[in-house]
Order: structure tokens, then C-alpha cells, then sequence
RNA sequence: CGGGGCGUGGUGUAACGGCUAACAUGCUUGACUUGGGAUCAAGUGACUCCGGGUUCGAAUCCCGGCGCCCCGACCA
């Protein structure tokens, strides 16, 4: 893409108004843009991040199993007085509209009352079981206080999948391969070092649910770690019973602040016996679905990207979900034709051979491309200048190292085709 | 929802109750320049969030509203 097509521009001062890293970076560098607090917009450069990361999420949810749908946003309140959450005195987070004539409804803040009531229509025997059926949508919650940036909005994305299985064993398996998906998922996100899966308040029907917790200093968490075991328990249920259960010590507890990305957790039959979703089992006996659910949120797990990997100049992107991979930079000297020629080449060479690049092709100080590039943080950055072109070699730097390589043609692009 | 802070050109800031609301940046035009947001020149751009009040006089003080940020509570 040429970046001259690009409508956003950078800027040199955050706005005002944010204090989260993840908000200033992000908005400076033209990716998101803020209509209210706890409402953004996502530009050219996050919708591009965005799908990287909802395309990642949803070949792993493919990978057990899922089966992709999209809910809708409207909400039937008969639907939700089932399970008694549409009273504001139960859920205080609604958004409510009303409809012309008058009858009200509701903004999806969740889908399982929904999706429980649609499976009635297709769940009816045991060979209908199990089924996996997940989203990525918009959930609207009327937080009270919205902060950190994207971190906690009052509009967002998010994945939610929820699993159908005909027995507790079934459920159990499933929510284990959800549980490597998971772990899956944050490691090609470049987040797999830092995010622990995490032992939380569980419910009526299991004693713990999963929370995955990213380690970061804007996190609204504490959680304690065992590193040796990878393993982590939120401080809401830290006691010594909790961790003689899970076979941990307290002295090999570290003490994290920490985002919650995920969580995925068991949901028994509370929403399965509210709307009477049932399956008849091969002896003929009506029996209830086990029903869990996992969760996920983007843009989220963006501004946790952003928050745990960035510098005093910008962000830095792992390749998987960098809005580009190469960031090519014309540097034109005095008779800039020369090198805008070969640069011009070298794009089309790159997009031919289907490496994602951005190409700044234009009429700017090479100071200023140079910040402009270290601030929108693609991973790979190709820069042809006068200097390049007479020495004939290509000038390759590492944003997150740092490091610069000189190669030929065929090297850098081998290079950047792996 | 309790507590605190703040609303001034697009953006970031300044201005004792008193000159035409200043500076930087951005944007436009030109010159010079092209490996880390250069330099110079000339322009452009504000009912100082909204509504009321006090005063000879309000960006500044008072009241009300709206909006934003932070701390805490809450977080299906």
C-alpha cells in the first residue's frame, strides 16, 4: 500500500485526553480514533492489525472444532428474561432502545441466552452433540467507568465461542483442547511468555473457571505466579485451601499485575435447563446439554500488544499481526528520481512476490519518515536511498532489534518471504 | 456510583478580573534541503465546551449543564 493513499497521518503529541500507552501510541501512529470515552474507531492500520489477530483466534477456534456464526446485536428481552438478566437490578451494564412500537430491547453485552435459544431449533438428539459455535461481535456494556484506553470500552469486539456436549466428560475434554487453543493463540500473538493461564472464581457448576492473564501494568488483575508451573491464581481466590488444592506454594508466588485476555469457563447446565435445550441420549432419555464458554477480546489483546511490546519511540508488532511486514522507505537525495525509480520497483517486486508492504513513497525528510516509522511499528523496515542505489545493495533494519543487514535482491527477498 | 482534576485555533500548551487571546506544532505558498520529526520567509487557523449570573470590564470569579481524565467501588 502506498502510504501517500494512507488518509491518517501521524502525530507528534498524544491527545490530551489519554493517558494509556496503548491509546497515545495507537492514535498517534493513526490506528485508532476515539469518538467517546470507551469508543474508538479503527483506521486503515487497526482494521488491518485487527483481522490479523481475529484471523489467528479463528483458525484455532476452526482447529477444535468451532463452527462460525454471527449473532445479532439486538436483543429479544423475552429471550433474556428466561434466565431472569434483562431487570438493570440483575445486570446493570445494558444498553436498552426501544422499537417504534414501543416493546423494548437490548444490546448484546453477552450471547449465551441468545445462542442457548437458538441451538433449541438444531440440537434435538445425541447426534447432534457435541457442537462448538463461536463469533467475533460486538458486545455493548454501559460501564461505569471506562479507562485505559481500549482496554475497557463501553463498545468492542469480541470472540466468544460456546461449547454444546451431550456429559461432563465430553465437556471436560473439550474445555481442555480450548484451553491449548488458547495457549496457542497467545503464543503466535506474541504474547505466549508473558500470558499464564490463571485459576479464578468458577460458579455454581465447576470450582474454578480460566482466566489468560497477560502480565502489564495497566492490568486490572493481580495475580500470583508460579513460574516453574506456568500456572497462575487470581488474587480474588487466593487461599491456602485454593492452593494446597492446585498443589502450589505460596513461597514460589509472584505477585503480577495483569490484563485478563481470556477466560473460558464452565456453564453447566444453567442456561441449557432455562431454555429447556435438550437431547434425547441412544436409550431414549431426554437428558440436558453441558454448556462452557471462551472468550476472547481483540482489541484487547491489541492494546495488550501495544501496552507489553513498545518503546520510547513506537510500537513494536510481532509479524503476526503487524499491519504490514515491510515498511519501505524512499529517502530521496538532491535528483531524487533515482531512487524513487528503484524504490518504485522494488515495491512492485515485493507485492509481486506477496510480501505486505507499506511504502512511503512520499515527498518527506528522511528524519521525519524515519520517526513516522518507528512510531507505526511495522517489523521490517527497506530503505533505498541515493546510497543504496550507488552501492547496489539493499538496506534491511529490525524494528524490535534494531539491526541493519545489507543484502542483494535475492537475499532480502528470500529473507522476507519466510 | 463516591472522591479528585480538567475543558482555550486541528494538536500540545500560555495568558494578574483590564491592550487586538500568546507560543509551539500542524496546514498553505515559496526558498533551501534530503540518512533521524532541519532551516528561512510569508500566510492560514479561536464566538476560550454550552447556558445563566457577578462586574465598568470575564478565558479568568459564581451557579447549572455537558464532556474528558485519574483514584476507588462495580465488572454478567
Amino acid at each position: 500500500m502506498l502510504q501517500s493513499r494512507l488518509f491518517t497521518k501521524t502525530r507528534k503529541e498524544a491527545p490530551r485526553d489519554e493517558v494509556a500507552k496503548n491509546a497515545q501510541l495507537l492514535i498517534r501512529a493513526g490506528y485508532i480514533h476515539k469518538e467517546m470515552a470507551g469508543v474508538y474507531s479503527y483506521l486503515p492500520l487497526g482494521l488491518r492489525v485487527m483481522n490479523k489477530i481475529i484471523q489467528i483466534i479463528r483458525e484455532e477456534m476452526d482447529a477444535i472444532g468451532g463452527e462460525e456464526v454471527v449473532l445479532t446485536a439486538l436483543q429479544d428481552r423475552k429471550v433474556w428474561e428466561t434466565t431472569n438478566r434483562w431487570s438493570d437490578d440483575v445486570v446493570s451494564s445494558w444498553f436498552k432502545t426501544k422499537l417504534k412500537n414501543g416493546s423494548e430491547v437490548g444490546l448484546s453485552f453477552t450471547h449465551e441466552e441468545p445462542l442457548t435459544s437458538l441451538m433449541r431449533d438444531y440440537i434435538h438428539s445425541y447426534r447432534d452433540l457435541p457442537r462448538y459455535v463461536y463469533q467475533f461481535q460486538t458486545k455493548f456494556r454501559n460501564e461505569e467507568r471506562a479507562k485505559s484506553g481500549i482496554m475497557r470500552g463501553r463498545e468492542f469486539l469480541m470472540k466468544d465461542l460456546y461449547s454444546f456436549s451431550r456429559d461432563e466428560r465430553d465437556h471436560d475434554r473439550f474445555y481442555e483442547k480450548a484451553k491449548e487453543a488458547y495457549m496457542k493463540v497467545w503464543k503466535r500473538l506474541g504474547l505466549g511468555e508473558t500470558t499464564y493461564v490463571t485459576f479464578a472464581s468458577g460458579g455454581s457448576f465447576s470450582k474454578y473457571s480460566h482466566e489468560f492473564q497477560t502480565e502489564s501494568d495497566t492490568g486490572e488483575d493481580i495475580i500470583y505466579v508460579d513460574e516453574k508451573k506456568k500456572i497462575a491464581v487470581n488474587k480474588e481466590v487466593l487461599t491456602d485451601d485454593v492452593l494446597k488444592d492446585l498443589g502450589l506454594n505460596r513461597k514460589n508466588l509472584i505477585e503480577k499485575k495483569a490484563v485478563e485476555v481470556g477466560n473460558i469457563f464452565n456453564l453447566g447446565t444453567r442456561f441449557s435447563d432455562a431454555f429447556e435445550l435438550t437431547y434425547v441420549d441412544e436409550s431414549g432419555n431426554k437428558k440436558p446439554v453441558i454448556m462452557g464458554s471462551y472468550g476472547i477480546g481483540p482489541g484487547r489483546v491489541m492494546g495488550t500488544i501495544v501496552e507489553t511490546l513498545s518503546d520510547e519511540n513506537g510500537i513494536i508488532w510481532p509479524e503476526s499481526v503487524a499491519p504490514f511486514k515491510v515498511h519501505l522507505i524512499l529517502v530521496s537525495g538532491k535528483d531524487g528520481a533515482v531512487a524513487r525509480k528503484e524504490a518504485d520497483e522494488l515495491y512492485e517486486l515485493l507485492e509481486r512476490e506477496e510480501i505486505e508492504t507499506l511504502y512511503d513513497d512520499r515527498e518527506a525528510r528522511a528524519g521525519e519518515k524515519f520517526a513516522d516509522a518507528d512510531l507505526i511499528g511495522i517489523p521490517w523496515r527497506i530503505v533505498v536511498s541515493e546510497k543504496t542505489v550507488s552501492l547496489g545493495i539493499h538496506e534491511l533494519k529490525n524494528r524490535k532489534t534494531g539491526k541493519t543487514e545489507h543484502l542483494a535482491e535475492k537475499e532480502l527477498i528470500a529473507k522476507l518471504k519466510r
